[in-house]
DNA sequence: ATTTGTGTGCGG
DNA sequence: CGCACACAAATG
């Protein structure tokens, strides 16, 4: 690293061009993100190249950036600041990455160096000096062709010779859990054999661990590199060298090792997309999927999103033509996956009240009967409850009447919508016509420790991320209790599992309900033997059964688009969520000429508390709608405070949208009004775009 | 965040 | 008219 005195140059009226670095600084004000142009000083010039990260001098502060290029221009009348020092010793980021957070701030209205910051671990000198010391290892091709193409989906053979051959094939995939490994051997192998670089991104640690196993195996040790938040900042930090050098081809990691620069991109793998722990926490909240549809892109790579459900969002690939739907043939599913029974409501009611607040006789006489031939999985929700608002006769989750949004029900028993805060007046099911709401409560308060005492002489295994996961049991009769993404593998596979208190996590509220209890029950049910029973309790509606009963979660992915689409919802318009003081939003609302969909005060987020009742739904008084609210005007802030709490100036969302072809238009128009806000140093309005927390 | 540019008010 | 100060805009 060299440094230089700092220095003005003036270069007067008649101007000769000068060597300049064009420098995106890591500021994240809205007004600066774009590239500013600093003088290279001479000594500096062999080292000042594109990708390296720089010190500059900004508004008389010391910051650092990137170049983003390198260019001979006439400065006019301007008087540049000159680069202070050139930081890195190799390119930290590089232009594809860069192009890519360019987009990926403009579709989300933040900033690329914002975005960046997600995409760069931190520099580690020693590691750098270490890594660029190293000699470049000799190509390390994989020469082997791909295996045969199997069988058991249609399109999966085509798809692994077009990577073969060097294409880029798009895919969403649903898996079967007797040939998910192999396939996705198949697709890293196939990648490789054409030269490129693969990226495979799954939800957590443990199945980084899994997969790169997987992989090495096939390929090779030295030829698979793990990346997870766990690792050091030194590993994390080589391993982003060493693919920005060419020296790493397949990584496999957690969320932000879908960032990882490595050369010659040629398939991006996300697994199980719809596992909020792929969402970025920091703002943006990027998607895994997103930055990998990005990619895919900008680099020309192939994708597979693939899960054994199927999010709505990969659902929208497939429904745009952009990727293509990998469903099983159904002999290869019927020969792969469990027989699922979903008892409906009337089931349920027979069994009596106890089918509620216990395990009702039948599934514990099956129960009984699977654990003479191997380990029983039950799967039982968090403890807590939430309130929901349904459809008397029905029991179908209602919504606003306005807007489609989530129905809350307030500690004096009105009604309003979470998303537009209007009464759901003159509300009517659609599924039955019905026209009168009841509020209840869904939710569990089961633990392992009470079921395992239904089965005393059993062996029992709980496992759960709060009291500690166990990651595989054996062959052996088993009662194994477990919270949704904590379920042990079983080595055979378990013969039976149920899932309890299905309601408490299909029935909330938030429209992305239904797709994440698909989720989380297929990620259960695929754990099972092929041909054994599996459960599926607590009553849930008609489509979810069907879906289940089928194993077909495409097709419910599909419904859910078309649904989406009728209400006007992402993914078919762009909503945009306004965050701040009422007065602030307000003028953005203003200025950002969208359809306002409707303002609520500001959620205080609050953990459901846990009750004492019997059961996952439980009946409470049944509520006209309009009820308890005399206006049609949504209430900006005014009302919804708890009473006596003194509170600060109550914040407030403003929901808004456009058709999703206008997106780019509000995006830019958004993008100006920060700026002149942040400029002008007015409070803060945060904008998030297709709030993930909604969608 | 800090610097630079522009506008305004007041004293000369 | 010149200067000090306030506020807005730019920051290379």
């Amino acid at each position: 690293m060299e440094t230089r005195q700092e220095a003005l140059i003036d270069l007067g009226e008649d101007s000769t061009p000068v060597d300049v670095a064009r420098v995106l600084v890591d500021v994240d004000l809205p007004q600066l993100d774009h590239p500013l142009d600093y003088l290279v000083p001479p000594e500096l010039a062999p080292q000042a190249r594109p990708g390296r990260s720089v010190r500059v001098r900004l508004a008389g502060r010391r910051t650092t950036g990137w170049i983003v290029a390198r260019e001979v221009v006439d400065p006019g009348a301007r008087t540049l600041q000159p680069l202070l020092a050139v930081i890195s010793d190799t390119a930290v980021v590089s232009p594809a990455i860069l192009h890519l957070a360019r987009s990926l701030a403009d579709r989300t209205v933040s900033t690329a160096s914002q975005v960046l910051s997600l995409a760069l671990p931190p520099r580690h000198a020693r590691t750098e000096r270490a890594v660029l010391a190293e000699p470049h290892p000799e190509e390390n091709r994989v020469d082997t062709p791909p295996p045969p193409a199997r069988a058991d989906h249609r399109g999966g053979g085509a798809q692994l010779e077009h990577l073969a051959a060097g294409e880029h094939p798009r895919a969403v995939w649903t898996a079967l859990p007797t040939s998910r490994d192999a396939q996705l051997c198949a697709l890293v192998r196939a990648t490789r054999s054409s030269g490129r670089s693969v990226v495979v991104v799954v939800p957590t640690t443990a199945q980084v661990g899994e997969v790169r196993a997987l992989l090495a195996a096939d390929l090779g040790e030295e030829h698979v590199e793990a990346l997870t938040s766990e690792d050091s900042a030194a590993h994390r930090y080589r391993v982003h060298l060493e693919a920005l050098l060419g020296r790493v081809r397949v990584v496999v990691g957690t969320r932000s090792a879908v960032w990882a620069p490595v050369e010659d991109l040629g398939l991006v793998v996300v697994w199980d997309d719809g596992d909020d722990r792929l969402v970025e926490q920091r703002s943006p909240h990027l998607g895994a999927l997103d930055v990998a549809v990005a990619r895919a892109r900008s680099e020309g790579a192939g994708l597979v999103a693939g899960a054994y459900a199927r999010s709505t969002k990969a659902q929208a690939l497939v429904q745009a033509h952009w990727a293509a739907s990998l469903v099983p043939e159904r002999d290869a599913l019927r020969a792969a996956t469990a027989r699922v029974w979903v008892p409906d409501d009337f089931d349920r009611d027979r069994e009596g009240a106890a089918a509620g607040s216990h395990l009702p006789p039948s599934a514990q006489r099956l129960i009984r009967r699977q654990l003479a031939v191997g380990p029983v999985l039950v799967q039982v929700p968090l403890a807590g409850y939430v309130p929901v608002v349904s459809c008397q006769r029905c029991r179908r989750v209602a919504r606003c009447t306005h807007c489609g949004g989530a129905l809350s029900l307030h500690r004096d028993g009105s009604i309003t919508c979470a998303w537009c805060g209007r009464d759901p007046q003159s509300w009517r099911c659609p599924e039955c016509a019905g026209t009168r709401l009841r509020s209840l409560r869904v939710g569990s308060e089961r633990t392992g420790e009470e079921l395992g005492r239904a089965f005393p002489g059993v062996a029992l295994t709980i496992s759960s991320a709060q009291r500690g996961t166990t990651r595989e049991v054996g062959e052996e009769p088993r009662l194994v209790v477990a919270t949704p993404g904590a379920e042990p593998h079983a080595r055979g596979g378990y013969a039976a599992v149920l899932i309890l208190d299905a309601p408490a996590i299909a029935s909330r509220p938030e429209l992305w309900a239904p797709e994440e209890a698909l989720r989380r029950w297929f990620n259960a049910l695929v754990l099972a033997r092929p041909g054994v029973p599996a459960v599926v309790l607590g009553g849930v509606e008609r489509t979810l059964a069907q879906t289940l009963v089928r194993w077909d979660p495409a097709d419910f992915a599909a419904r859910s688009l078309d649904e989406r689409a009728a209400l006007g919802f992402f993914p078919a318009m762009t909503v945009v969520a306004l965050d701040g003081a009422p007065e602030q939003v307000a003028e953005v609302v203003d200025e950002a000429r969208a359809q306002v969909m409707g303002t609520v005060p500001r959620q205080v987020t609050a953990a459901p508390e846990a009750e004492g009742s019997a059961g996952p739904t439980r009946p409470a008084a049944t509520v006209r709608p309009g009820a308890g609210r005399g206006s049609t005007e949504a209430p900006m802030g005014t009302d919804a405070g708890a009473p006596g709490r003194p509170g600060p100036a109550q914040e407030v969302r403003t929901l808004i949208r456009v058709p999703r072809e206008d997106s780019e238009e509000l995006f830019a128009r958004l993008r100006t009004i920060q700026q002149r806000r942040s400029s002008r140093r007015l409070p803060l309005v945060r904008v998030s775009v297709n709030p993930p927390e909604l969608f």
